[in-house]
DNA sequence: GCATTCCTTTTACATTTGTTAAATAATCGA
DNA sequence: TCGATTATTTAACAAATGTAAAAGGAATGC
């Protein structure tokens, strides 16, 4: 739970009063490799921390699966979609990596903001810094080639291409399996 | 003016004391078609309401001019990734048809987060909408082909296609002219 | 109203990426 | 460890998109 506080800190401090209330609407699960940890159809109402592992978000689309995005160690994973709308989501989240995860009730998260100002706040830098990976990210997507895509994230992060399966990084990259193996073979 | 405050009321109630801070930190701007509201390598620092027109989000990549987004009446526009990094942007705000806005200093905005809560909430709700927005935008540069996406757009926002002209609409949706004027041409 | 500029389409060809299938490599469970 | 499953690469061909150049249309300023 420490690692959770820790990660807060970086974003806004937080009396003692709220980390509490935090604290009690925190769970923490353990999961292995493959398992599902919110499915399809499901509308979201809970905030992830990775403490440990690896997750993806996923969908398909003409029955194939799409990796949205990966989450690793000190990061937050959550459907937004689903969670600012209230709408069920297309999406689901898997388990990638043997995984130690804390589980943050969204419900309750959110009556807390009226109670804790600090809590809103906290949780709004989270979002505000999501929403500027996401949009770097859409640039990415927009006008950068495969190949591009791929030697930035070789670059940026190694460690995703250590411990992730190709298949799902290359839909992450907007491309076939059968592509990506195209741009390592010329990469080499 | 009023039509800003109505546009704020969708989101979030807010107090006439909050709003009269609001009316204290806005501008009203008219611009013309082709000017440069704000340019590439300037931190962003305004928040603007698109009171009537277009304006369009844009940058340069290889030389070649790339449409991030597109705002119309009654929307929101900022470049996210400097407003919440206070980095330089390289992307800069262009009107795309004569316009009417309401530029709001967002320095001083952030400064009546810690006066008025009600004021964080409505613009933690305005940017987690434009998150939401963006997430799905991305999934449809992952992994639509592009008629699909010129497709979505014809239905969703046939206005876009009447007022915008289609050089900026091809690198909104990831593609060349050349290419959305073939689009066009074979769903005709 | 005309000339100029800008926007859009078209053509031809090059390049990239997708699709399908098969071969190889790596991983996992009994 | 072996067999089976899963992941990755390779090959061959099809489809989509990019590039460059030219032509036609539309809009704009003088």
């Amino acid at each position: 739970m420490d690692t959770l506080f820790r990660f807060f800190a970086q974003f806004q401090p937080l009396p003692t009063k709220a980390q509490e209330a935090i604290r009690e609407i925190c769970s923490v699960i353990h999961l292995k490799k493959n398992e599902e940890l919110q499915p399809i159809g499901h509308t979201c109402r809970t905030i992830y921390f990775v403490k440990k592992g690896i997750a993806r978000i996923y969908y398909y689309k003409d029955g194939i699966d799409i990796t949205e995005s990966f989450s690793f160690e000190n990061s937050i994973i959550a459907r937004v979609e689903s969670l600012f709308t209230t709408k069920p989501s297309r999406k689901a989240i898997q388990i990638v990596e043997d995984a130690e995860l804390i589980a943050i009730n969204a419900t309750q998260l959110f009556k807390l903001y009226d109670i804790h100002p600090s809590i809103e706040r906290l949780f709004r830098k989270i979002f505000e810094k999501g929403y500027v990976e996401t949009v770097n990210r859409m640039e990415s997507l927009q006008f950068h080639t495969a190949e591009e895509r791929y030697s930035t994230l070789l670059h940026e992060a190694p460690d995703l291409l250590r411990r992730v399966p190709l298949k799902y990084i290359a839909s992450f990259l907007g491309i076939t399996q059968v592509s990506l193996s195209r741009i390592r073979a010329t990469l080499k």
